[in-house]
DNA sequence: CCGAGTGTACGTAAGCCATCGAACACTTTG
DNA sequence: CAAAGTGTTCGATGGCTTACGTACACTCGG
């Protein structure tokens, strides 16, 4: 039955990303993570996408490569992020009700005050 | 009866301290100013105690009395708190229903995350 | 009126954070 | 196999924030 004629992609090549388990988060983690105006672009985004359908490169934001790739390690740190490698590629995934269980409310903050306002 | 036989206090012989409307504060000066951790202890006296009840030095923190003067001007910037004169101290009130009809839910979520846990 | 008390402003030093370019590793495409 | 694509890490840089000590201004109590 045609076994691996069909090559999936690889896991995981690299070092795979460290998660925050979000119940350990502390409330300044928090607060720093979601202040940041690129940061709260990300978790816009992600919050309108579904699960694992970003890839890292797909967010508009005014940052380099570099740079978008530390903010996604501060997600992270702040139980705030999930991803998972995919080939070459990283999908992405707001960790939206772990996060909200832990600090009801300050997800839905940000996301409801968009552009200002 | 025994009009000024009682003299009141100078309201205001320094410059009155700034205040900005709550309800113009962009998110992320109301993130940056909660994240801070004496800023946080602050916030929490503040709550416990009423009204005006509290003078500047009257504060628990482990910072020298400029520090702390730096500290409320940030609270102020990001419509926490509110300031008067009264003769040579200055009394404090959180300005907790103006915050929270900006920004719902989210001073509550700094008051019940007492001690990091 | 003099000394203690209260709080701010200023100048400064240290630390942290966001940012970038460059180099790297591996995948995917052709 | 080569070239383009994806994302991380490293080192350097610039700016902002916290912190302190000092000096200052004024009030309050004797």
């Amino acid at each position: 039955m045609a076994a691996q004629t069909q090559r999936q992609p690889t896991a995981s090549y690299r070092t795979p990303p460290v998660h925050m388990d979000p119940g350990e988060v502390a409330l300044e983690t928090a607060l720093l993570a979601l202040a940041d105006p690129v940061r709260q672009i990300l978790v816009r985004e992600l919050a309108q996408a579904g699960d694992w359908e970003r890839q890292c490169g797909s967010f508009d934001v005014p940052v380099t490569k570099a740079t978008l790739s530390k903010h996604f390690a501060v997600l992270r740190e702040a139980g705030l992020l999930e991803q998972r490698d995919a080939g070459a590629k990283r999908l992405n995934r707001l960790r939206r009700a772990e996060f909200d269980a832990r600090f009801p409310g300050l997800l839905d903050l940000v996301l409801r005050h968009e552009g200002a306002s």
